[in-house]
DNA sequence: TTTCATCGAGCAAGCGCTTACATGTTGAGG
DNA sequence: CCTCAACATGTAAGCGCTTGCTCGATGAAA
């Protein structure tokens, strides 16, 4: 094994570092023969800037390969081309594919994005925002409407435009990209009972502070009470977001009499979660148990049988809270909210009650 | 639809802004009495000042809610307590996964992570390095080894710490945590082949500056060679990383004659693809065919037949790179490279080559 | 020729913070 | 009672950049 003292490391201290540092501003200055004012209005709008000494100064730029200190810029300029998200965990394909859309439009604006994670948690999440704020962001998305008024107050305090997606806060206060989650939840709900099941379940995520995951089971409580069906422990179990955890809590609800004969899920990791768990104990879906999710990751066309699953634009998600900052940013008229469509996307994993014909699909 | 007009960003103008901006530190310093060098200390190191003063200080931190300006305090201390991550795409689990990991290791020791993606390009990737050394972070973790020397220049230059993961640079002349991705792919070819396979293919990933892609097929093609069993076209294909890839590229080989009776994958994805590919086509893994994978993300559990796969600790990776990192920063001695192990994790999708039995596990 | 926009470039004042150094206060040791 | 560490705090000089303002030069209009 190697082992290596880092010589570099030390040779940042500023006091020995003093030639060897980075080039600044002047240095490229010096180098072109014209003042520090011409070289930041060479970089940030060349325009102002005759042909002749732009050429100079980019020569210059090139030859010393300057980069700007972003945190001077920050400092000087009271604007960071940065903006901020947190979201609950990375280790999610959900929120990773919303922030990749998110990225990406941001990108093609100059705009950097900072992630942060706040792991399920609004304390955490208080102090990435008070973070990012610090960092200087000029915009910041966060996930759900769900949080304590003491975060929206340090946002509304520092004036830094915002957008909350994931759900529609049609009558909040608050700017939005989103979808009724609540609605497709009883959209699926549905679904499942015009296939004739009665006795069904819930295995939701955890709904503290998480409005997409409370709005879920209220959309499949109202679906089911809708037809005179109560939606009561221990037909309904939270689970953490995670195979093992959706796995468990089916077997929980299948050692249940009357057993459902159907369980909604609140994402698809618990969806696919259960169908292994169900497997586990020798209980085929759909045949004896359907199981539908939520979102139509990846997971729910891998899973067997399929999953049926409610359909989320995620990236068009993305890609309209940049947009959404953008214009708030650039102080240009915006929806205040924008609402996206879901779908049910039918797969094999929902089948009629008792039917014990091979799945379509 | 709700219009509105965003006055808060108008009001982030500095010239009518004056006193509604966020609180500096001399307003803390004058709440408090004392000067801004103790309202500094108090924040930065509060053993050096008296108890007294010190709690006077946090008083007037908490009536302001005074955030510290991230930009003022990298330009005067030349410290960010950042480092940055560069990755090809937050939509991939395995990278999800890993970064994570380095987040949760690095942000309790009140490190921020950045983290930019470079979309498998490696001239985005040079881009956001620069990007990242101008917000001037502390150290950096790039994916991987293979990128122009024009990027190890400029981080030699910028004198900024950075470690590679995902594979080891033993060597190499850069820090690294990472396995070797060679050994393990040809580890998982033993295993195919010693249940009797010998027309072998693979769906590798997309090779071109991605070492991890290529060392897999390199590990591969070592395994199979020593059994005198050649890998060329067209019994190896790339695939972009995604399922719908995954499921073409499977679909073409399944019509090669002779068919291959086994399919090594590059990543789980494309296994999982594979599969579903396959189904599609009327092919029964493992009946007729087996599929492997590598990295064992939830899909390989997922799947049906769950997947053969290279078992990485990609958590364990994450929470090691921060940990060299944390040194090199620290400028304490630390390993130079660190090597994890892999294992094989067996499940259904490889059986024995002709094997008409239900599969086992 | 004179007048005056117009344009390109320079000057210099900060942006909010850290930190070397100076200053003032204590109290222990002589 | 004096001396002098040891400690707590203040003073002020930047860190690298942006930007309002000033200043000359240029050329079109008068």
């Amino acid at each position: 094994m190697h082992w290596l003292r880092f010589g570099q490391v030390a040779e940042r201290n500023p006091v020995i570092d003093q030639k060897k540092t980075r080039p600044t501003l002047s240095d490229v200055a010096r180098l072109a023969g014209v003042s520090t004012a011409t070289v930041s209005r060479t970089l940030t709008r060349p325009a102002t800037v005759s042909l002749e000494t732009r050429e100079r100064v980019d020569a210059a730029v090139r030859e010393l390969s300057y980069v700007p200190n972003f945190g001077a810029r920050a400092l000087a300029s009271n604007r960071s081309n940065t903006v901020g998200a947190v979201i609950p965990t990375m280790e999610n394909a959900i929120f990773a594919r919303g922030l990749q859309a998110l990225e990406e439009t941001l990108s093609a604006n100059a705009i950097t994005l900072l992630v942060a994670t706040s792991h399920y948690n609004v304390d955490a999440e208080a102090g990435q925002v008070r973070t990012l704020l610090g960092r200087g962001i000029d915009g910041l998305v966060l996930i759900g409407e769900a949080r304590p008024q003491s975060t929206y107050d340090l946002l509304a305090r520092s004036g830094v435009p915002f957008v909350l997606v994931w759900n529609p806060n049609g009558d909040g206060p608050h700017c939005s990209v989103g979808f009724d989650n609540r609605a497709a939840a009883s959209k699926m709900t549905e679904e499942v009972l015009a296939r004739g099941h009665r006795r069904v379940a819930m295995i939701a995520g955890v709904t503290e502070w998480n409005d997409r995951a409370s709005e879920r089971v209220a959309g499949v409580r109202s679906a089911l009470s809708e037809r005179g069906i109560a939606l009561e422990a221990p037909y309904i179990v939270e689970a953490a977001y995670s195979l093992d955890a959706g796995a468990e809590a089916v077997k929980r609800l299948a050692r249940l009499d009357p057993r459902p004969t159907a369980v909604v899920c609140g994402n698809d990791v618990l969806a696919a979660g259960a169908i292994l768990g169900l497997r586990e104990v020798g209980i085929v879906v759909p045949d004896a148990i359907s199981v539908v999710g939520y979102d139509d990751i990846d997971l729910a066309d891998v899973a067997t049988p399929a999953l049926t699953t409610v359909h989320v634009p995620h990236r068009r998600m993305g890609n309209a809270a940049a947009e959404l900052l953008l214009g708030m940013i650039g102080n240009v008229e915006v929806k205040r909210n924008v609402v996206l469509e879901t779908s049910i996307t039918l797969r094999s994993s929902l089948a009629r009650v008792a039917d014990t014909e091979p799945p379509v699909g």
